[in-house]
DNA sequence: ACCAGATATATCTATATGAGATATAGCTGT
DNA sequence: ACAGCTATATCTCATATAGATATATCTGGT
């Protein structure tokens, strides 16, 4: 898929759907990993998981990308050593209120042609 | 990305994006797939535009999984022998429901984590 | 009738993404 | 001390998409 003659900022939609669920569970948070695995699987109600593998590589790409970044300190009162927490930054907040845009049109689409949802 | 215990129709969400594209476009008419691809650029604005690549492989996936079938007869008035028309079967109108329910709720999430998208 | 350009389908290779398995180490409670 | 959960990481494999390319058919102009 792709999407337009690109001089802006939506040069990286559409995102892939873990990246997407990663943004949204850092977006009013900084999180560890595991704790980000364990946010989505709240928030879709079990339907979504994401599994280690996927999760993994994803932070990584999204560091690389500038879209995430590791905090130096971990929260007060937490000293599990091996968490490693990561915050949005505002590239990062600014790419998933793109992508969020994005799949607010898709849904718009998908109902103008007569597929409405049987929940929500 | 892994979608539950899946003894349901919900086994092949979530969709790939350009799965989910064109079974949209199929939606609400029989169409071959070149008007698929330009049916896809029109009601995105032109923000989405399959390639060939991935418009008939993917049309070649959705025929093996029964999502869509192609039409033995052209509609009166089209003569154009190249043409292929495919129409969303039942079964095929049902996960594009599903995977539209699925959008919308990932929309949901977005919006209460604080990520209003700009327009729309 | 000829030609150019758009229409239409198809296939190939390469890359990106994701699933699933496995590994390893640090925590927590008993 | 031990079991089991927490946490990160990496490897391999399968799938999805991009992009290039090929080829045939149709349409309009001359």
């Amino acid at each position: 898929m792709s999407s337009r003659s690109d001089p802006s900022p939506d040069d990286q939609l559409p995102l892939p759907a873990a990246t997407f669920h990663i943004l949204v569970a850092l977006s009013d948070a900084d999180r560890h990993g595991y704790a980000i695995m364990l946010e989505v699987a709240e928030r879709t109600g079990g339907r979504t998981k994401l599994n280690p593998g996927t999760l993994y590589t994803t932070i990584h790409r999204l560091l690389e990308q500038g879209l995430i970044v590791e905090l130096d300190a971990r929260p007060a009162g937490d000293d599990d050593q091996r968490r490693r927490y990561y915050r949005l930054t505002p590239c990062g907040r600014q790419v998933a209120k793109r992508e969020l845009a994005r799949l607010s049109e898709l849904v718009a689409l998908g109902r103008h042609a007569g597929l409405a949802p049987k929940r929500s």
